[in-house]
DNA sequence: ACTTTTGTTAACCATTTGGTTAAACCATGA
DNA sequence: TCATGGTTTAACCAAATGGTTAACAAAAGT
């Protein structure tokens, strides 16, 4: 009977993961969830006890998944400017393949910044060796070019989500040029970004 | 009676903006609104039909002081890189003035699309002069560099909104680095986007 | 003064929604 | 086969919530 448990209990949380994602915590509804995973809504609490737990679940494995992609900076044989390369271009894959997630988690957070924290805590126990101490550790060792690292980190992680976050607002505001966000343009962000972090560490200047 | 009625409506806007802004369309509460503006909850049915109206009115509202803003690229009495600047030194202005405005309206048009469309047409009705079409000229003119005017856009957005909207996460990222994203940090902000603005519109390969 | 219009409220209603219960279902091992 | 225990469901409940009503208060018009 554990197949079926495994079973009905992963429909679930992908049920609640599509709805979760596209109405926020609030927004979804038991029922919805139910439905969209073609079972019984007392089924759910059967499963995950409550609303709230269900949704922990949900946020708990996005929250994960986030952090763990990102988690390749430590990688101290290649050189800092290569991991920053790689981390935008796994950031912006992984923003790609889940291209709801960062709306989410903005949603999410700005709504319970406290549950957030919470969340954050547990999750990113090792992560000692966080980009922006790999940032820091680079400007001192005179490996990049000194300048203030917490403004590089906010300036590249804006170039690579902010066009997840915002292609809502985005195609609306282009639209009266008959020009539209699309998937293809990923291709020439990815581009613009790369060229962004060759500007910002490359040390052309000895 | 005309004072009274002004009062209250506005009291009534100025509630039904903080907690919209806060909870969203579903999480906010009729009654948080009407305990908030210190009145009635029937009143609020009264001056505005139902929660609908009274969101849109909001929404209208905050969108349309977006666009107002965002309408300063048309005078050509200027040269586009200055236009451009200008652009988003009042962008980010804007966004200091009203923090949680981005994640209000990423959350709403996210969460529903077709409205955000229909109000936009409604507002934007003579930016046929829009900052894409603007580019779009420059790069045609030669006043500025060959390059994808979507691309170099969206970057001007993300560098400029993206650390409002993601400021929550940002700090939570941050917090264990000792480091946080305060106010102090848009002076350096508009810094860096106006480096990028040089980078990207400056025609220094003559 | 008194009638009419506008503003405001308490009490109420219908629906939605998260959550519970008790019974049914069904696979499995004795 | 039938007892057992995990799984699933229909029916139900209580609280929350958007919205309405009817009565009252306060101006304004006459």
């Amino acid at each position: 009977m554990k197949l079926k448990d495994q079973n009905t209990e992963s429909t679930i949380l992908e049920a609640a993961r599509f709805i979760f994602m596209e109405k926020g915590l609030y927004g979804a509804r038991m029922q919805d969830i139910a439905n969209k995973a073609g079972i019984n809504k007392a089924l759910l609490h059967y499963y995950f006890r409550n609303k709230e737990r269900l949704f922990d679940e949900v946020f708990g494995g996005a929250l994960s998944r986030y952090f763990k992609n990102m988690d390749i900076i430590s990688d101290e044989s290649i050189s800092i400017k290569e991991r920053i390369l790689t981390y935008s271009d796994r950031f912006i894959k992984f923003l790609s393949d889940y291209p709801q997630m960062s709306i989410f988690l903005i949603k999410e957070i700005s709504s319970n910044e406290e549950l957030f924290h919470a969340k954050v805590k547990g999750l990113k126990k090792n992560e000692k060796q966080s980009i922006l101490n790999v940032l820091i550790e680079g400007i001192q060792s005179g490996e990049i070019p000194d300048q203030d690292p917490v403004i590089f980190l906010m300036n590249l992680q804006s170039l690579c989500a902010y066009p997840f976050v915002a292609s809502p607002i985005f195609n609306a505001i282009c639209q009266n040029s008959g020009i539209q966000w699309t998937d293809e343009q990923h291709a020439k962000l990815l581009y613009s970004v790369h060229e962004f972090i060759h500007f910002k560490l490359s040390k052309s200047d000895l």
